[in-house]
RNA sequence: CGCGGGGUAGAGCAGUCCGGUAGCUCGUCGGGCUCAUAACCCGGAGGUCGCAGGUUCAAAUCCUGCCCCCGCAACCA
């Protein structure tokens, strides 16, 4: 029986179109399946997407569309995506799926019924407006809603739980006596560390704050939160609980969850604890990669440099797109995005090494053979030295591919690459032409720089699936058996005789300044469809009386003394005075002002605000600012400084 | 002292676990070649490895302290 191998990427929310973030891990996904299946694995992929949540029931309602409408809408269209990207998924899992919503019930009942789960009282902070619980460490001054700013309130709810501290023992032994299983290992230490030495709080497993979800079907009150919703995704997937189960039998445990940073802890800690509660054996590794930034920001719509990989497919192809992806940054670390770094890997790598190198391949097996792939005769040594490395690679790509280095691995295949065309150099094949007597060797030395290429193209059919056809049809290569991992054991299988014609390069060069204009002016969209849509967003408040309006008490108050306030990004120290009294007040403006330059102006404040301690130090008000939609702009109100201090403003 | 990652040539990164001539890609400068997509090949210049101490025959690498950047802090890959 062959050996099995089983990999996912998380399931991705629907919320909004995927970005080139999302194309980074369903590549490295599909490149990795490739890879498993082309050295002989029997090989499933799973992707999908993470389809409940009050963020899409609101969504959708924002669209005027109920959420099951406008979920398809995006599920259609990134299945396109994909399709464009070359990804080659097994199977596509989507919560709202009729058979994971039976399974991920059936698994939350079963939790309950081992007791596992109970029920309890949910209490937190909530905003009423946003529908939404926060923690307080995610709260803004005064206990504000992070995403709206209003006032939250203390609300307590009925909830299921899942007894995480039950386990938690358990996982940090496990994890300490494997340390393959989350990948890289800092983020074991971070796991450790963060989360799991300090004690695990119960989760809470349920909501009955909205309805677009999994009902608990023995409490339909309850919808099943996202936890066990979406991580039971790589099982569900596989049959889990169904008669037909027959994939779970074959390919659990996952050999690798592909993650990205930010959902490390729920695929570390929650998942293992879930699948050991269920009795099921964990996943082989998790693997978390770094983020895609762009230039050295986080991308992110507020931003709006979030990067969509549909132009750079139309403009570049999808196999280029892969390529880069794969390429630029170590799988693990962070790396940047930018379309400079794009263009130049396309123009080096690409075009001046391999679609150079299969150019001048090809056009001397022309001139010299008409075309005809001539035979390998007597080998020298300058042959020898490259045909070892060729020998050498693929078991090179494939250690490095075990360790998920997918950077390293195309590195690898990029040395021989660059031996290959030093190889021209030296064998000097165009002076051999010159001479009939030499013909043999001509031939043996175009010969090897074929069978070269052959091998580099099975190597590279993984990353970079419809690239290799192309080669092949230049290089004369048109029996499957010689596109094959085992035609990769002996050098030589490059069938001689066949002939072979001039194509159009493989991946033509480009213009610098021409191309970053013509993407430039893509992202330069996205800014301003974003710039407009941000305000509308912020819709006004419910409406108040006067006399809620005179609660308030706001009074003008000079900045006698402004100072950062340490080990804190954001925050100022402010002493003001009122005219009879002095107030010290913190405000979070320190990324937008220099403190110096507030001393002495007259700004507006929230006298009777109720202190409260921030950092240690009592703030005793607030200061009104004004800021845009994302928080990058934020403007202090002041006033010229005409009235006495401490002056009521109505 | 909330947690984590990072600071190495003009740019982007590797090397740090297991101390011992500082490496790769791009760019730049010079040379070679003319089969090739003005591509390819060779060579050079360019770094007090964030700062300060310490351990050592020897520190980018180990220890201590500090500075700066980034991310996370209960569902943004």
């Amino acid at each position: 029986m062959k050996k099995t191998y089983y990999i996912t990427t998380p399931i991705y929310y629907p919320s909004g179109h995927m970005h080139i973030g999302h194309t980074y891990t369903t590549v490295a996904a599909d490149t990795m399946a490739r890879f498993k299946k082309l050295t002989g694995y029997d090989t499933y992929f799973l992707t999908g997407t993470d389809e409940h949540g009050q963020k899409i029931e609101r969504s959708a309602q924002e669209a005027g569309k109920d959420p099951q409408t406008y979920v398809d809408e995006i599920v259609a269209e990134t299945k396109v995506l994909w399709q464009q990207m070359g990804i080659e998924y097994d199977d596509f899992i989507r919560t709202t799926d009729e058979r994971h919503v039976k399974a991920a019930q059936k698994i939350f009942r079963k939790l309950y019924d081992n007791g596992d789960i109970y029920k309890g009282f949910y209490e937190g902070q909530y905003c009423t407006f946003c529908e939404s619980y926060w923690t307080n460490t995610q709260l803004k001054e005064g206990k504000c809603c992070p995403d709206c700013s209003r006032p939250t309130e203390l609300v307590k709810e009925e909830g299921y739980f899942f007894r995480m501290s039950k386990y938690q023992d358990w996982l940090i032994e496990y994890i300490e006596k494997n340390p393959e299983f989350i990948q890289p290992t800092s983020r074991a230490n971070e796991m450790l560390q963060n989360f799991l030495r300090p004690g695990l709080q119960d989760l809470s497993v349920s909501r009955t704050s909205f309805d677009w979800g999994v009902p608990v079907d023995f409490d339909p009150d309850h919808v099943i939160y996202v936890w066990i919703d979406a991580l039971s995704n790589y099982i569900t997937a596989l049959g889990f609980t169904s008669e037909n189960d027959g994939l779970m039998q074959r390919y659990w445990p996952a050999n690798v969850h592909l993650v990205g940073k930010e959902i490390v802890r729920f695929h570390t800690i929650y998942w293992p604890i879930m699948l050991h509660a269920l009795g099921l054996p964990l996943p082989k590794q998790v693997f978390a990669h770094g983020w895609l930034l762009f230039g050295n920001d986080k991308m992110s719509k507020s931003k709006g440099n979030v990067v969509y990989p549909q132009p750079i497919i139309e403009r570049y192809g999808a196999d280029t797109l892969r390529y880069y992806l794969m390429r630029e940054m170590p799988f693990g670390a962070d790396g940047n995005y930018t379309n400079e770094a794009l263009i130049n890997r396309i123009n080096s790598d690409l075009a001046n090494d391999l679609g150079n190198l299969l150019s001048r391949t090809n056009a001397m097996i022309l001139k010299y053979f008409n075309g005809i792939i001539p035979p390998m005769g007597k080998v020298c040594g300058e042959d020898q030295t490259l045909i070892d490395q060729v020998l050498n690679l693929p078991q090179k790509v494939e250690e490095e591919m075990d360790a998920l280095q997918f950077s390293r691995a195309l590195s690898e295949i990029w040395k021989v690459v660059g031996e290959a065309n030093r190889y021209i150099d030296i064998t000097r094949p165009w002076v051999l032409g010159k001479d009939e007597s030499r013909k043999d060797r001509l031939g043996t030395v175009l010969y090897t720089l074929g069978e070269t290429l052959r091998f580099i193209s099975v190597l590279l059919s993984p990353f970079m699936p419809s690239t290799p056809e192309r080669i092949y049809e230049q290089i004369g290569v048109t029996d499957a058996k010689v596109k094959t991992w085992e035609s990769l054991e002996r050098f030589g299988a490059l069938t001689h005789g066949v002939m072979i014609e001039r194509k159009e390069p493989l991946f033509p060069r480009l213009d610098v300044e021409k191309e970053l204009l013509a993407l430039a002016e893509n992202t330069q969209e996205e800014e301003i469809a974003d710039a407009n849509q941000a305000p509308e967003q912020q819709s006004i408040k419910p409406t108040i009386t006067i006399d809620d309006f005179d609660k308030l008490d706001l009074r003008t108050a000079k900045v006698l003394d402004c100072k950062a306030v340490p080990k804190s990004d954001k925050l100022l120290k402010f002493t003001l005075s009122l005219g009879n009294e002095t107030r010290t007040v913190l405000s979070g403006i320190a990324e937008h002002y220099n403190p110096k330059d507030l001393i002495g102006k007259t700004v507006i404040m929230i006298a009777n605000l109720a202190p409260r301690k921030i950092r240690g130090i009592q703030s005793e008000g607030m200061i009104l600012s004004a800021s845009s939609a994302d928080d990058s702009i934020i403007k202090l109100l002041s006033i010229d400084d005409q009235l006495p201090h401490g002056s009521i403003i109505s």
